[in-house]
DNA sequence: GATTTTATGGAATAAAAATTCCAAAATACA
DNA sequence: TGTATTTTGGAATTTTTATTCCATAAAATC
């Protein structure tokens, strides 16, 4: 299918050679696109201050099978603001579902255009205001301790050792030697819990979580979802979208880096500030 | 009309009160929100696995008249996300084009530019042939034992958990209380040993390269330049260049575990055609 | 100025999508 | 264990949306 670029670079080309009507709806499309890719063709019709057979007679024209084909397009443009990834991922992975065996490399492209998509839906899952309260949490807080099990863990691990570069006590709750409880219980109220959950959430964090949002420790939660178990107990939570590939989980490690990384930095910024003043 | 964010937060408040089917179609809804503002009834239902019937009354149970009204709702939030996203965009452009030192917040967007543009140059840094290979050996070796200090454990802890759960037996030499070169002396000849070594490189990573190659263990390694001191000593080895935003290290991150998930996704297939044929 | 060709609007029809409703399954309750 | 209640899937129906077709109007050609 022909993308929303081509089809407003071709409708441009041919406008001068358009009757009257299917010039005027063409310079509505382009300067409606929005209203093009979401509306109902009777809505934009009566935009556009033409009758619906119109509209169907302009998709036409641009070799379209009908408007409904055409609005396709349009709506594929619209998102693609968002993730143009998205559909080359689709066609890749039609591709591979089509033929199984005969599968070539390179798939790295292919895991590539994943995390590039991952990372620009972090900018939607992530809101400003959020992450401003998790930096001044841990600013404030005295100690931050460190959760995470299993496919988290690495997070929290890297968290633990910026903390510690930036000169904020840290603390990583490792769960060595089965002693994540008891490392839990060196937790006071003044200390902050940052904790990493993706699914299957592990239970012993969650556990952990509770205990200690009962001893009044700030909580703060990474997690992949709004309905993830974590939240019932955080105090202000991030969430990165788990994606995946051929059920290959783990794409959203690039996103998470990349917050973990601006989150230190700010960190690393506002206490400068505080220093310095 | 009731906006997105008010739907939204509603939704997640009513989630543990909901029948299965449609909690099942509730974390279907706030994973998907592109999906539920732009395709029909009946995509979404072979998507979320339900039938139709079920998203309307999913609709109904949130007070809407059916599945379009609902929708509608979800078509306003993407609009409103994109004009959001646009607007970022432009004045993240615009600032990084006027003057690299008066940044201001948000710095989030900084940061994801920048692993973005890590991901794209990890297209040019690594090459098919060299991946395939380390492919290969980590098939071939019996156990892969995996070393990584620092800023770069993380990624050996994650290609740990990775190929345990592949069934790829896995060694992660993690120097706990002091025993890596010690851990380091079970490794046998038809071994791997997979080193991740970034700056300021560590000694203990080195030497224990070292002798292992001695021991004619295969060793693939995982660094950030042609001129690491990694080199001398592996078999095959992986690039990842290091960039920086703001003096600040780490950048890296997402390039680096797109790359680690792409090799267990590609090992896992090439055990699976080994054990199948 | 008459005739042919092209363009246009709107009503009729077709297609697609959403909604309703009911029987069956699953679950809770006695 | 049997009965009532809730949940569920899917076929039938209704509604909405898109498309076709044709009569008429406008324009071009002679």
């Amino acid at each position: 299918m022909e993308n929303f670029d081509q089809l407003q670079k071709r409708m441009r080309l041919e406008y001068p050679d358009l009757s009257p009507r299917l010039q005027h709806l063409l310079s509505f499309a382009i300067s409606h696109p929005q209203e093009m890719a979401l509306e109902t063709i009777s809505e934009i019709a009566q935009k556009a201050q033409a009758p619906p057979s119109s509209l169907v007679r302009f998709a036409k024209h641009f070799g379209f099978q009908g408007f409904s084909s055409m609005q396709k397009v349009f709506r594929s443009g619209l998102v693609s603001s968002i993730s143009n990834y998205r559909q080359r991922t689709r066609d890749l992975e039609k591709r591979l579902a089509e033929n199984q065996k005969g599968i070539t490399p390179p798939y790295l492209d292919y895991f590539i255009e994943g995390g590039i998509e991952s990372l620009n839906n972090l900018r939607q899952s992530v809101n400003e205001t959020d992450l401003k309260k998790v930096v001044e949490l841990l600013a404030e807080s005295k100690t931050v301790y460190l959760v995470a099990q299993r496919r988290s863990f690495p997070v929290a691990f890297y968290l633990h050792y910026a903390l510690s570069h930036l000169g904020k006590p840290a603390q990583l709750l490792d769960s060595l030697g089965g002693m994540l409880s008891e490392q839990g219980k060196v937790m006071k109220e003044g200390d902050a819990l940052f904790a990493v959950s993706f699914p299957p959430y592990a239970p012993e964090v969650l556990n952990l979580v509770k205990e200690a949002s009962l001893e009044k420790i700030k909580i703060i939660g990474l997690t992949d979802s709004p309905l993830s178990p974590l939240l019932n107990h955080t105090n202000v939570h991030l969430e990165v979208h788990e994606k995946d590939r051929f059920g290959f989980r783990g794409l959203s490690f690039p996103a998470m880096y990349c917050l973990a990384l601006c989150l230190v930095f700010e960190l690393g910024r506002l206490m400068d500030h505080q220093n310095g003043s």
